[in-house]
DNA sequence: GCATTTCTTAACGTTTTCTTAAACCCGGGC
DNA sequence: GCCCGGGTTTAAGAAAACGTTAAGAAATGC
C-alpha cells in the first residue's frame, strides 16, 4: 500500500505519541492535534488520508470534531473512546464515523483497522467523493487539486506533465520540508534512484518554468545548496 | 440513504434469520445463504452492496470465503466470529474484511457498522449507484437520465450499450475527476484490474464516438495524459 | 439453436513525455 | 580573482501513453 497520511488526535500526547509510532512502523506519515480545534486546522488545505480522533477532549470533542471535519472533507475516521458503551458506538458511527474502537484497545489491531479502511478508501478512488471542499493543496498563489489534477497559479490555469504533478503534489504536501534529488526520486517514481539525480533536476526547472514568474529567482521551489529542494511556505 | 442489497451468510439458519430482520427493519433488501460457497454463487449471480460474513462455516470457511469473494468482486465485507481473539480480527482485516465484530453482538451496533460502511462504499461511487433523488445528471449537452438509462445529446437521443453506459455514469457522477483507466475498471466493472486498461480505453473511444460531435478533438470525455479520463464540467 | 449485439484482445500508428548527456553557470572557499 | 563542486539549461533520442482498428469471443435475445 502506498504511504498514506493519518492525523491523530488524542489530547494525552503520550497516547498521540505511541499510536503515532505505530503508524510510522506501518510506513505511514503522521500529523498529531491534541484537540478538535487543531485537528481542523490540520485538515484545511492539507491531504490527509485518515483520522484517528479521540471522543474525550478538551475544547472541542471527537463527536463535534468529526460534524466538522465531515462538512470540509470526506476523509475516514476512526473514532477512539474511553467508553465501551454501545450506545457511545452506535453514535459515532451514526454521525459519519467509518469505525469505532474502545479503550484499552490493542495496537495492533488498530493498525488493522486503520489499514483496512485506507484500503477502501485510497483504491475507491481516494476522493471519489465530491467532498464539500475537494481535495486542495495550496500554498501561497499556487492551488493544486488532487481530484481534477490541475493546477492554478494566481488563479491561471497551468498544464502540468504525469511526473512535474507528482512531483510537485509530493513537495507541495509537504511545505518547507528539503528533500535531497534522490529522495525525491524515490518518493515520486517509487523505485530506487540510480544516478537519476540528474532527472529530476530537469523536472524541477520544467516545473520553476511554469509556476514561478522568474524562474531564475524561484519564489515556490527553492534549492537548498548542498542538501536538495523544498517548497517554500508562503504563510 | 438509498436501499441496499445485503448478503447474510451462517451456518446458522436462526443467526442469518435475526440479522436479516434487523436489517430490513432498516430499509435494506437482504439475500441469505448458509455457506461459502452458496455466498459466492449468491455474490456471483446478483448485484450485492455488502456482505455480512460468519468465520465459522462447513464447506467453506469466513476468511477462504473473503478472499474468493476479493478475487472477484470489490464489495465491502463484515466478519462475524465467536472468537473475540485480537489474532483472528487481524487476520480478517488483513486478508481484505472491512471490519470484524465478535459474537455476541449488539443488533445495533451491528446496524450501525453496516450502515457506517455502505455510506462510504455507496458515497464512494459503487458501480450503478444512482441516488433515486437526482435521475438525471446533466452536463452541457448530455442528459444522462439514470431511471430510464437513456442518453440524449443536444436533444438527440443516443444508444448506449450497457457497459458505455455505466461507464458514462460513473464520468457523469463526477464531472471534473480525474480517474485513472485502471480505477475506472475497478469501479464501473467491480472487480480488479489486471491489465485491462485497454479494454477501458476502447470503450472510451466508442463512447467519444457517440457523444462527441469531433472524437479526435473531444469536448466532454477528456484524457488527461499520464493520469486519466474525465468529464469536463461545462457549467 | 441461431442470429445479433456487445465485449475483449491484440497489434500498430501517433502523440506526448521522459531521460540522457553535455555544456554552461553560479556560489563560496582559498 | 580563480577553482571546484554543485546546480541549471538545452536538445535530441528513447520510451511511455494514448488512439484506432479489426477480428474473434462472449453474451444476449429470439
Amino acid at each position: 500500500m502506498r504511504q498514506a497520511t493519518i492525523l491523530v488526535v488524542d489530547d494525552d500526547r503520550e497516547i498521540v505519541g505511541a499510536i503515532a509510532k505505530l503508524l510510522e512502523l506501518e510506513g505511514h506519515r503522521v500529523l498529531r492535534a491534541y484537540d478538535g480545534l487543531e485537528a481542523l486546522e490540520a485538515v484545511h488545505g492539507q491531504a490527509v488520508d485518515l483520522i484517528v480522533l479521540d471522543v474525550m477532549m478538551p475544547r472541542m470533542d471527537g463527536l463535534s470534531a468529526t460534524l466538522a471535519v465531515r462538512r470540509q472533507k470526506n476523509v475516514p475516521i476512526l473514532l477512539l473512546s474511553a467508553k465501551s458503551e454501545d450506545a457511545d458506538k452506535i453514535a459515532g458511527l451514526s454521525i459519519g464515523a467509518d469505525d469505532y474502537m474502545a479503550k484499552p484497545y490493542n495496537p495492533m489491531e488498530l493498525a488493522a483497522r486503520v489499514n483496512a479502511l485506507l484500503r477502501r478508501y485510497l483504491q475507491l478512488g481516494a476522493a471519489g467523493a465530491q467532498g464539500p471542499a475537494g481535495s486542495r493543496l495550496v500554498n501561497g498563489g499556487l492551488v493544486l487539486d488532487t481530484d481534477a489534477k490541475t493546477l492554478t497559479v494566481d488563479g491561471a490555469d497551468v498544464r502540468l506533465t504525469p511526473t512535474e504533478y507528482k512531483l510537485l503534489a509530493f513537495l507541495m504536501s509537504r511545505p518547507g520540508h528539503v528533500f535531497s534529488a534522490a529522495q525525491l526520486y524515490e518518493r515520486v517514481w517509487d523505485e530506487p534512484c540510480y544516478n537519476a539525480e540528474n532527472t529530476v533536476m530537469v523536472h524541477i526547472r520544467h516545473l520553476r518554468e511554469k509556476i514561478e514568474l522568474n524562474p531564475k529567482k524561484p519564489k515556490y521551489l527553492k534549492v537548498v545548496w548542498g542538501l536538495g529542494y523544498k517548497m517554500e511556505n508562503i504563510q
